[in-house]
DNA sequence: CGAATGATATACT
DNA sequence: GTATATCATTCGA
């Protein structure tokens, strides 16, 4: 059985519990010609205006931010350390800036044309391993930021998969230092076993 | 462990 | 309008 989130999916306010049922969904985007699909294994929260770490802290809302204060169910992507895109789903209502950042993922479907991208041949923890690596896997640029996840070339659909709450690891997040104490929240969730 | 790399935010003139 | 500091990271040594 499979299913698209539909946006009631996205619009609830509860971001951290968003994160958590992300996880065993399939990420699929149809970018560049080619289709690929990814289970998604590791997820982190962005609490928008009271989380440090969000880009959104404060209710600072800028040019690049805007995706995250619309409406949920659309994809914000983010280009870091001039290399790497960043894909988020963003949650919530208009002007709440919550979003989930995908941070890694397992092949599902269109392998070929991941390994094609990021100029491996064989499929190891690498091709998928971290944010940045995923996004480019998948063909995903700052040009899909905005991009609706319902009805555009980007969505997620529901294969059935069940995590277990055993096989979900909670977790502080990493990379985000600068943010204080609140980088020490367990907004992070990994799904064990699965990849 | 350290460099790469570029858009963006913020603080200036 | 122009300048500089900073970053939700990755890869190679």
């Amino acid at each position: 059985m499979t299913s698209k989130l539909q946006k009631n999916f996205y619009l609830r306010d509860d971001v951290v519990g968003i994160s958590r049922e992300l996880l065993g969904k399939v990420l699929c985007a149809k970018t560049n010609g080619g289709l690929t699909k990814t289970i998604i294994t590791e997820t982190e929260a962005y609490a928008g205006e009271i989380d440090k770490a969000s880009h959104a802290y404060g209710g600072k809302r800028t040019k690049r931010t805007e995706p995250m204060f619309g409406e949920g169910g659309i994809a914000y992507v983010y280009l870091c350390y001039g290399i790497h895109h960043l894909f988020n789903v963003v949650t919530n209502k208009a002007g709440s800036p919550h979003a989930v950042l995908i941070r890694g993922g397992k092949p599902l479907s269109g392998t070929d044309l991941m390994l094609k991208r990021r100029k491996k041949t064989v499929v190891d923890k690498s091709l998928l391993g971290g944010p940045g690596s995923l996004a480019r896997a998948l063909g995903i640029t700052t040009e899909n930021t905005g991009t609706s996840l319902i009805g555009g070339s980007i969505w997620i659909e529901d294969h059935g998969i069940v995590i277990d709450d055993d096989a979900v690891t909670a977790g502080p997040r990493v990379g985000v230092d600068y943010a204080g104490a609140d980088a020490e929240l367990p907004y992070r969730f990994i799904a064990k076993g699965v990849q």
